[in-house]
RNA sequence: GCCGAAGUAGUUCAGUGGUAGAACGCUUUCUUGGUAAGAAAGAGGUCGUGGGUUCAAUUCCCACCUUCGGCUCCA
């Protein structure tokens, strides 16, 4: 703990100093703040000078001139009409604009050198302590956060107390670029996007195909198990139905403009939950029928502003693994616990075993009955207790209808992803007025749960290509196997080789190109296959296969006992699920 | 949407006010090679799109599209 204020103070230092080489080298430029924040810390500038990267290099070596100088960090205490006048005098107004927020009378200005700036502190005693550091990016920042406010520069950077530190730190940065998805999406061939089509519109090729429906086959398998119904809805809807369901309304600006169709708007559908709702409401249910379950995989198209499209990880078209569930409210608390357990088991299949919980509670504005709110909130709480898995409360997160539970997974850069997501719905069931016949005869309201395991296929995938590198389980893999022949003497052999796989089931290809083994064992490597047959005129006569696997030769295997093992490997994955 | 950067061959990139180049990939030929790149030849580009300046624009200017780093946003 002690080492996580230090460590705090060293990058809230290195930001004063950064400051400090930025006043030196653009004159006329005005300081905003410049916190610490994870893994290192920024300050944001108004400058008459718009940042290169280049400048980044020069600012570092200012910064080193300012180190070297030993500046001993000194902090004074004033009041704060005096530090008004001070910061009001060099023509800070973001200073001054923050001292008008602080409520104190007294106020601490740190300084270092010439350089002296409004702060908190603590600081470390010498810049001379601040030795790795790098500046990392230049970007635009809302001040205050606030985007109808004018838009400052901000400099990223990252500090450690070890040269080591420093270096792992930037090594894992090269790391999570070379798992970059986007980037690995065009290496193995998975998916593209095109101008001519429109940002955010994801095409899956082939090989991401095939990863696409083994995970959407054993989605709908699990959902079949646990008690789910399959439908299929459409994807354009009458305008109607989303002013029913208040999403006109409310999300406008999300959804895409009307068509007309024989002289009625038509949108194209922004999420699945009102046609889930008209295959509910097509018949009257008994009590004895809830939870009613309706699961979907359901493309869905909604307006993303351009600045926040990225990869699949934020597009415009998608697919949600969605469904719905009808409940009553006393069945709210296991219908949570078996949509959680249901989650985890399925994220585990795919090597994600960590996650962050949130359990988002009631916001300001919000409809249906506090009363009801808080016996939801309860649900959730109760459930996520027997469950064991530690949460976090993100007090006032919910969304307007209801509180929700949100699982952030957890890749092996230990990097944080939203997907699953858990909401309950005070809102539709009443706007929908869906019910249920109760015991008595009576029609009651029913409770309505929105969840999602995957989040969207495309995010989904787009994490999963990250957290795997590109190098797929075995279960996963688009190619299974290839088979490599040595010469051209055993290409008959290679051939009979590959069919006999495919037989059995195994997504197994040849390469019986004009090239060297060397060279083919290189190429089934960078496109990460998981295992490599070789066969030369040794295996040809023996009848056996040589494989590699993980880089490393395996041996030899009869061509049945290859299969076996590939297949009792592929057992164990499943099994695992 | 906002601030900034960028868009040249399938990919990764170099380059220029006088209509372009490398590497890898692709095709063909030679090579028949035993565990991460054998050799040669060839094909391949409306230099993102539209407009402007100019004798001449891929290069300079403007707009738009797309991508990237962030911000804001994310049912």
């Amino acid at each position: 703990m002690e080492n996580k204020i230090e460590l705090e103070k060293l990058r809230h230092s290195t930001s004063h100093v950064m400051a400090q080489a930025v006043l030196e080298l653009f004159p006329g430029t005005k300081l905003a703040i410049g916190p610490a924040i994870e893994d290192g810390f920024y300050y944001d500038f108004n400058s008459p000078r718009t940042f290169l990267p280049e400048d980044l290099e020069k600012i570092e070596q200012k910064m080193k001139e300012i180190v070297k100088n030993d500046h001993k960090f000194t902090s004074r205490e004033m009041s704060k009409e005096e530090a008004k006048k001070f910061f009001g005098e060099r023509n800070e107004k973001y200073k001054v604009e923050l001292l008008e927020n602080i409520p104190d009378e007294k106020v601490t200005l740190y300084q270092d050198g010439d350089f002296i700036d409004l702060c908190r502190g603590p600081h470390i005693e010498s810049t001379k302590q601040i030795k790795h550091f790098k500046l990392l990016s230049v970007a635009g920042a809302y001040w205050r956060g606030d985007e109808k406010r004018e838009q400052l520069q901000r400099i990223y950077g990252t500090v450690f107390p070890t040269k080591e530190e420093l270096a792992d730190y930037l090594n894992k940065l090269e790391e999570a670029k070379k798992r970059d998805h986007r980037k690995l999406g065009v290496q193995l061939d998975l998916f593209s996007t095109h101008e001519q089509v429109g940002a955010g519109l994801v095409h899956w090729h082939p090989k991401g195909t095939i990863i696409r429906n083994i995970i959407e086959n054993l989605w709908k398998e699990e959902h079949t198990k646990h008690g789910y119904q399959l439908v299929s809805t459409p994807h354009i809807a009458s305008e109607e139905i989303y002013k029913t369901s208040g999403h006109l309304e409310k999300y406008s600006d999300m959804i895409y403009s009307p068509m007309d169709i024989d002289g009625r708007p038509f949108r194209v559908k922004p999420m699945n939950c009102p046609n889930h709702i008209m295959i509910y409401k097509t018949k009257l249910h008994s009590y004895r029928e809830l939870p009613v379950r309706y699961a979907e995989l359901g493309t869905v198209y909604r307006y993303e502003k351009s600045g926040v499209l990225h990869g699949l990880l934020r597009v415009r078209g998608f697919t949600i693994d969605d469904a719905h569930i009808f409940c009553k409210l006393d069945q709210l608390e296991q219908e949570m616990l078996n949509i959680f357990d249901f989650t985890i088991k399925f994220l585990q299949t795919f090597g994600f075993r960590e996650y962050d919980i949130y359990l988002a509670t009631k916001p300001e504005k919000f409809v249906g009955s506090e009363e009801n709110w808080a016996k939801a909130i309860d649900s959730l709480k109760n459930a996520m207790e027997k469950t064991k898995y530690p949460y976090r409360i993100d007090e006032g997160g919910g969304a307007f209808y209801g509180p929700k539970v949100d699982i952030k997974i957890k890749d092996v850069l230990g990097r944080a992803w939203q997907c699953s997501t858990i909401q309950f719905d005070f809102n539709l069931a009443e706007r929908f007025d869906i019910t249920y016949r109760d015991e008595s005869g009576k029609d009651e309201r029913v409770f309505m749960i929105h969840r999602a395991l995957l989040g969207s296929m495309e995010r989904f995938f787009g994490v999963l290509i990250e957290h795997y590198a590109g190098a797929f389980p075995l279960w996963l893999s688009p190619v299974q196997v290839v088979v490599i022949n040595i010469s051209e003497s055993q290409k008959d052999y290679a051939e009979n080789v590959t069919v006999s796989l495919k037989n059995e089931g195994i997504r197994a290809e040849s390469d019986l190109s004009n090239e060297r083994l060397n060279y083919k064992i290189r190429e089934a490597t960078v496109n990460k296959i998981p295992y490599i047959v070789i066969v030369g005129d040794k295996e040809k006569q023996s009848r056996k296969v040589s494989a590699r696997h993980s880089g490393r030769d395996i041996g030899q295997f009869e061509l049945n006992e290859f299969i076996e093992k590939l297949k009792s490997e592929l057992k164990q994955k499943i099994n695992n699920t």
